[in-house]
RNA sequence: AGACCUAUGGUGUAAUUGGUAACACAGCAGAUUUUGGUUCUGUCGUUCUAGGUUCGAGUCCUAGUAGGUCUACCA
């Protein structure tokens, strides 16, 4: 009964971001009856990334939370750039993130005919014109920041001529860049976005969606917030670098007198070690660094798919990166926390070598093989347990062993014991060595035959843990290790180096033959496993039925290491 | 230089709107553990500066400082 009180309090003292600050206010004043809709506006001319995964999130998650929709909207007023193809990634990736716009699902291309007509309307009212200038012309009219611009010659033209101009621009009678369309406010003003703004241009490229129909597109501003307008989006949520185009924005909704869509502008998520470029992304790409755009080291939703992030550890990770106007760098630790928190709960524990050495057990009798029960995850017995062949001959981890180990080492060396997780405690007698290059070729030892895991009478502590494979029974695979991209928290921020720099050579390290426990014969491709003492792996869709492929999403936790690096 | 935005522990975000600065990650120390995982406990450390209003300021006002953004026929 006091859970209940916890709950209404925790609800009340849930605190709120600014958008949401906003939202419940426009909630309570009853503005568009306390409707709540959003929309994800991307441009098809590129791959989804962490960033977007934000963006995705608060337009769905918000509108979510107040019993509102959101709409995917492509902003497609780019033919040049724009193709079908991404399209076809960016729906996948939304689904992927674990989001469904039903089938809200729109095109700014949908609204050229209405656009136009927007535009037609601002001619008649006087507030846009024609202008011939070339774009060197116009951007040398534009001034600075600090000096006002220059009226064109062309913006005193008569309504019934802009109109004429504007309707034979449409109709394909000029060049491309011969003549703009552009809004007629205040070539003094502060803000740049405000001095005529240009409104259409003339370009003859072949739309993904109109094909040839148009050879005038609308620019983003007179396109992105007409399109809100016309999905009578409440919430316009866009990044920081949009503020200067609000008054923009609000100008055409209040001369157009349509629906009074309100834009909100946040920080996007910036997160260490990672670079959203398009460009530069796109780099990586072309040189061939990366093996693709889906390649696990990429920050591309796809990228992050491949290598075995959960879709809701980044949901939790937007989460509780949080919202707010500021500049910000995520530490990458929390999205590694996010991951591994739900692979802890979900990924089935496997036991898989990848540095092998040799493990005999002297005693145990040659041939003989047992079947050993382990649990395939502590943390939820419903997962149940798998049986495990257990033999005379295995493989450990090769840093598992150390000729002459220090103290708090817990592992196997010369007369110690330890615990192979699932069987035996084995007793270390002694080890054999290549006297060329001085490598361990072979450990010996003997087994306690009392120790059997979960019937041990034993009565010896081992204090430490291996993980193992039988060397007849093991099946091999190949095991992708990854780290970090780059070696620098934010590689694109200098100003005197190049982010590739900062590349790290060593983000990629490929394991050939990796032993893994034969349960994993049947592992499917985005198939999610706990490689017990080594972190988390996810089949890569590389793999084909005679050889796995895994590629470490994330290692485990590790103090040991943390230590030796004192 | 002009306009706009922002400023809270190492990082990020809160603070019931003027009333004891908190949560998470990271760090550190310890307990538990058949994963040096998980879990648990403890700990470190915060309101950009200077004035002002007020009984009381992270919150309001003024000035400064710092960072960011804006001058594409891209979005």
């Amino acid at each position: 009964m006091n859970e209940l009180n916890n709950k209404e309090e925790s609800k009340e003292r849930e605190s709120l971001n600014f958008i949401e600050q906003i939202i419940e206010e426009d909630i309570r004043n009853g503005k568009h009856s306390g409707r709540v809709h959003t929309r994800f506006p991307p441009e098809p001319n590129g791959y989804l990334h962490i960033g977007h995964a934000k963006a995705i999130c608060i337009n769905f998650q918000l509108a979510s939370k107040y019993g509102g929709l959101t709409n995917l909207r492509f902003d497609d007023t780019n033919p040049t750039t724009e193709e079908t193809e991404y399209v076809e990634n960016i729906k996948r990736d939304i689904r992927w993130l674990g989001f469904d716009w039903d089938d809200r699902e729109y095109y700014a291309s949908d609204y050229f005919p209405e656009l136009y007509e927007f535009a037609i309307k601002l001619i008649r009212k006087g507030l846009a014109y024609v202008d011939d200038s070339s774009a060197e012309e116009i951007a040398e009219m534009k001034g600075t920041p600090t000096e006002p611009g220059r009226e064109s010659p062309f913006r005193s033209r008569s309504i019934e001529e802009n109109l004429d101009l504007f309707q034979r621009m449409r109709a394909g009678e000029f060049p491309d860049g011969a003549k703009v369309l552009r809004a007629r406010i205040d070539m003094a003003a502060d803000n740049m976005h405000l001095r005529d703004p240009i409104m259409y241009r003339i370009k003859r490229d072949h739309h993904h969606r109109t094909g040839d129909e148009w050879c005038i597109y609308p620019m983003y501003d007179f396109a992105h917030g007409q399109s809100d307008s016309i999905e009578e989006i409440t919430h316009s949520l866009c990044s920081l670098e949009f503020i200067h185009h609000r008054p923009l924005y609000d100008w055409f909704i209040e001369k157009l007198e349509i629906f009074p869509s309100r834009q909100i502008e946040f920080a996007r998520m910036n997160v260490s070690y990672m670079i959203t470029s398009k460009r530069r992304l796109l780099k990586l790409v072309r040189e061939g660094r990366v093996s693709g755009w889906d390649d696990p080291r990429m920050p591309t939703l796809s990228g992050m798919r491949r290598r075995g992030f959960p879709p809701g550890a980044l949901r939790t990770f937007c989460d509780k990166a949080g919202t707010a106007k500021r500049e910000n760098l995520i530490e990458i630790s929390l999205l590694e926390f996010c991951v591994r928190d739900e692979l802890n709960r979900t990924a089935a524990r496997v036991m898989a070598v990848l540095n092998p050495l040799k493990v005999v057990i002297t005693n145990y009798p040659e041939g003989k093989v047992e079947d050993m029960e382990v649990e395939n995850n502590p943390e939820d017995e419903s997962m149940g347990n798998r049986t495990m062949p257990f033999s005379r001959e295995l493989y450990i981890e090769r840093d598992d062993f150390m000729e002459d180990p220090p103290r708090k080492y817990f592992r196997m060396g010369p007369g110690r014991d330890v615990r192979l997780k699932g069987a035996y405690i084995l007793h270390c007698e002694g080890f054999e060595k290549d006297p060329a290059t001085g490598e361990i070729t072979e450990v010996r030892c003997t087994y306690y035959p009392e120790s059997k895991s979960g019937a041990d009478t034993s009565g010896i502590k081992a204090k430490g843990t291996l993980h193992w494979v039988s060397a007849a029974h093991a099946k091999e695979a190949e095991v992708r290790l990854y780290d970090r991209l780059f070696t620098d928290p934010q590689p694109d921020s200098h100003e005197d180096k190049d982010y590739l720099d900062f590349f790290n050579p060593d983000s990629l390290q490929v394991i050939e033959k990796a032993y893994i426990e034969p349960s994993l014969a049947s592992a499917q491709p985005g198939g999610c496993f706990q490689f017990l003492r080594l972190g988390y792996f996810a089949v890569d869709p590389d793999s084909t039925d005679k050889k796995l492929v895994f590629n470490r999403t994330v290692t485990l936790k590790d103090t040991w290491a943390k230590m030796q690096n004192k």
